[in-house]
DNA sequence: TTGCATTTAATGTAAATACATTTAATTTTG
DNA sequence: CAAAATTAAATGTATTTACATTAAATGCAA
C-alpha cells in the first residue's frame, strides 16, 4: 500500500504534492501509533515527548523554555503540558533561583519509572521498523532535513 | 540544520528512533507551512483537504463517510468540517438519494474559485521544493510508505 | 415481515490547541 | 537610577479534537 491506496488518490499532481501530502499522512500516522502505544499508561504523545526531554537532561532542572525548544509540536503550550504531569505527580515545578521570572521543571522518580515502564513497549514497538535497515532510515533521515531546509530560515 | 539541531538533542537512541521523531516533526513542520499558506484565505488545513477531495471527485456528490477515507488527518470529524465549509457557502450538503443515512457533498462555484485562487499560492509554495529533485522525492516516496507498510494490518 | 445487527452521520462533552493578552521579572537605555 | 523594552510563563477564550453516544436508515436472518 502505497499513499495512492491509503488516501484512494489516484494521482498527484507532482511527485512534490505526493511527498507533501505523504510526509503530513505519515506523521499523523505515526503519532497515531505513538497516542495508542501511550494510552495504557495515561499519557498523551506531548506530555510524553516532555517527559523525555526533562529525563534527557540529566535530571538537570529545566525551564519551560528550554523544554519548549526541545519540543517535537512546537506549537503545544508547554506551560500547560507541565501543568497535567504535575497532576500526575510525576514532575516538580519551582522558580528558578537565576531568573525568577523562569521557572524550573525537574523530572520526578515516578515520572522516571513511568518512562522505563513506556520504554518496554517503546521498545518493542521501534524494532517493529527494524527491518527496514539503518542505511535506509539514514537516507529518509537526510531526505526529510533536507526538504525542511529549503527554507533557510526557521 | 539536521533534527538533532532542530529539536537540540545531540545524540538518539537509534537511527530507528531518530527517524520517528523526525517523520513526526517534519509532518508537524509541512502542517504549519501549510496552516500558514491557508492562514489568509480563511481555511484550516483540514478545510483544505475536503474541499480538495470534493474537486477531485470531479464534483459528483461525496459522503461524509467517502470523505473521511480520504483524509489525510483521519481524526478530524468531516461532519463537522462539513458544516463549516456549509458556513463559509464553499459546499453544498444533501440526502443522498439512494441511501437516506448518507449525506451528499458537493462543492459550489465558489469553492471551486477560492480553490483556483489558493493553487497559484500553492504551487509557489510547492516550487520551493523544486530543487530537491524528483528522484529523491520518489524515493522519500518509497521509504515513507514502507514505514507505514510494517503494519500490514491498517 | 419482524426483530436485531449494522451502517451513516450528527451531536454532547471533556480535553487540548491556537492565539492574544496579562503579569511579573529582568535588561537596556537615556 | 528611572523608564521603557524585552523576556518568561501563565491565563482567558474561542475553536478544534477525541471519544462516546445517539438517531435514523438499511440489511439480514429467523
Amino acid at each position: 500500500m502505497g499513499i495512492s491506496e491509503d488516501l484512494k488518490q489516484r494521482t498527484f499532481a507532482s511527485e512534490t504534492s505526493k511527498s507533501v501530502v505523504n510526509i503530513i499522512f505519515t506523521g499523523n500516522w505515526m503519532m497515531q501509533q505513538m497516542h495508542d502505544l501511550l494510552k495504557p499508561f495515561g499519557l498523551t504523545p506531548q506530555q510524553y515527548n516532555v517527559l523525555r526531554i526533562l529525563r534527557g537532561q540529566q535530571n538537570n532542572p529545566m525551564t519551560v523554555l528550554a523544554i519548549t525548544e526541545r519540543m517535537m509540536d512546537k506549537m503545544s503550550n508547554a506551560s500547560r503540558l507541565v501543568d497535567k504531569l504535575l497532576d500526575k505527580k510525576l514532575v516538580l515545578r519551582r522558580e528558578c533561583p537565576k531568573d525568577r521570572r523562569a521557572v524550573d521543571v525537574i523530572i520526578l522518580p515516578a515520572g522516571l519509572t513511568l518512562l522505563a515502564e513506556i520504554d518496554q513497549v517503546q521498545k518493542q514497538w521501534e524494532m517493529t521498523f527494524g527491518g527496514i535497515g539503518k542505511d535506509k532510515m539514514n537516507q529518509l533521515n537526510i531526505l526529510l532535513d533536507e526538504f525542511r531546509n529549503v527554507f533557510s530560515n526557521n
